[in-house]
DNA sequence: CCAAAAGTGTTCATTCTACACCCATGG
DNA sequence: CCATGGGTGTAGAATGAACACTTTTGG
């Protein structure tokens, strides 16, 4: 399998270059760990960002992504839910990892180590009004974005580019979508993400080539030209793609 | 900008669900940081991983990553650079961010958070005997690997995943080849790598479309076939590419 | 001269791109 | 019957896949 490649010496050197009994112990138990997410939501052919204006110091009234500090027995993973639960009322959301941002002076409090998340979601689906911080949240277009606390710009601009490199690999961007939609309204959301333009009939058939698509018996009503035929997604393939990728250039 | 959507109550909620200064601060304050690295060389047609022997508990004995405890006051992107310099004597070692790992109980020496770090050398370049770990340091191939200690399979698997996906869409294999190479070399690295087989002369246009080869005016010595033109990559174009990203499907 | 791997050219099929055109609805 | 967006077809260009062929070295 392997072997051994060089023995020049017996000294049991173990894995950590500073032995943890050697020094104490407690000093490398001493981090804070928090978790930010970056909602995004998507309305009226515009990219929006869910930003809470903060009530208490560090930073009190300033904007920042919504986040909090990691329970000692808590999961990180159980912990954004947690967070975004609070916002939106609703558990189970889609979320993904970002980045871990562990500068020293990041955090005026202390060492805090924080983690990115960021999560996509239909608005008219999860109001966040209805959660106990209504007070202080707002969806934001992402491309009005004010100044955020901590080190926040940078985990937003990061999320962003995560967002945009993984709608073009894999079919993230439909949890944006209301479950019924018209293929136009895909278009858009994706032009608002990738802040592009396509060519309406090239883009269908890209779309409708992946075989993602369920073509459903029912159009729109009540618009002032002719009604789009709607469209859900096709779990089954959904899946089958997210998990394999695609690539989608136009 | 935004405006303020709802406003039922005046209640001055602040961002931590649990606001820190009504429960004991230094709770939050108790977590373990740690770096695992990921690193892969490439030599004779083989992807390789470094992995260790672990010389001290938890898991003595075991194979695992490198890793280390993040120190009180360092900088996680440092951590890991350390812990590579002190692998490989080299610093400035191309390094990036996998994931955080944070269930509860992934270390038995209470609660460490750690972050996947992954890193790509040319084997022959870098040479990990020379390193104050050599008793426990060795290239494993990555078809051959064996059970790692703490969650360190998953960490391994996920960089795998990650290093696939970016392949194929910046040029990041080739910080593990040597500064002049064959293009059949990077041929071999990719299919490696991706674990496919592509055809030669199609490889060939589509790397050399990139424009991101300079080719030198030196030719491979002493092979018993026809000596192949070697390589170098342009620098500017390597970064523009990095940052742009492109797509590479064969 | 042979083996072995480097390196090139060509054909055919597939996919992209751009753009023009027709369709269904409300007013 | 008009305005508005939904929806489709097609020609020409560009790209990709497969494979055969030529070249240059050492032995």
């Amino acid at each position: 399998m392997s072997k051994k490649q060089n023995s020049t010496s017996d000294d049991p050197r173990i894995q950590f270059a500073v032995p943890y009994y050697e020094i104490p112990y407690e000093k490398f138990f001493q981090f804070g760990l928090s978790v930010d997410c970056v909602v995004f939501g998507y309305h009226q052919k515009k990219l929006k960002v869910l930003l809470i204006k903060r009530g208490a110091k560090p930073f009190k009234g300033d904007w920042a992504l919504p986040g909090d500090l990691v329970y000692p027995e808590e999961d990180i993973a159980v912990s954004a839910q947690r967070i975004l639960k609070d916002l939106t009322g609703i558990s189970q959301l889609f979320m993904e990892q970002t980045k871990v941002y562990g500068k020293v002076d990041r955090h005026p409090a202390g060492r805090v180590i924080t983690t990115g998340y960021y999560s996509l979601i239909d608005i008219a689906k999860h109001d966040p009004h209805a959660s106990a911080w209504a007070d202080g949240v707002y969806w934001v277009d992402i491309e009005e974005c004010p100044a955020l606390a901590f080190d926040h710009d940078q985990i937003l601009q990061d999320a962003l580019q995560i967002l945009r490199n993984r709608v073009r690999h894999q079919p993230v961007g439909f949890e944006l979508l209301p479950s019924k939609f018209a293929l136009a309204d895909l278009q858009y959301l994706y032009e608002a993400i990738l802040n592009e333009k396509y060519d309406k009939a090239n883009f269908r058939k890209r779309i409708l080539s992946m075989n993602l698509l369920i073509s459903l018996q029912e159009n729109q009503k009540d618009v002032p030209h002719r009604p789009a035929r709607l469209y859900a997604f096709d779990q089954k393939r959904y899946h089958e793609l997210k998990a394999k990728g695609f690539s989608f250039e136009l």
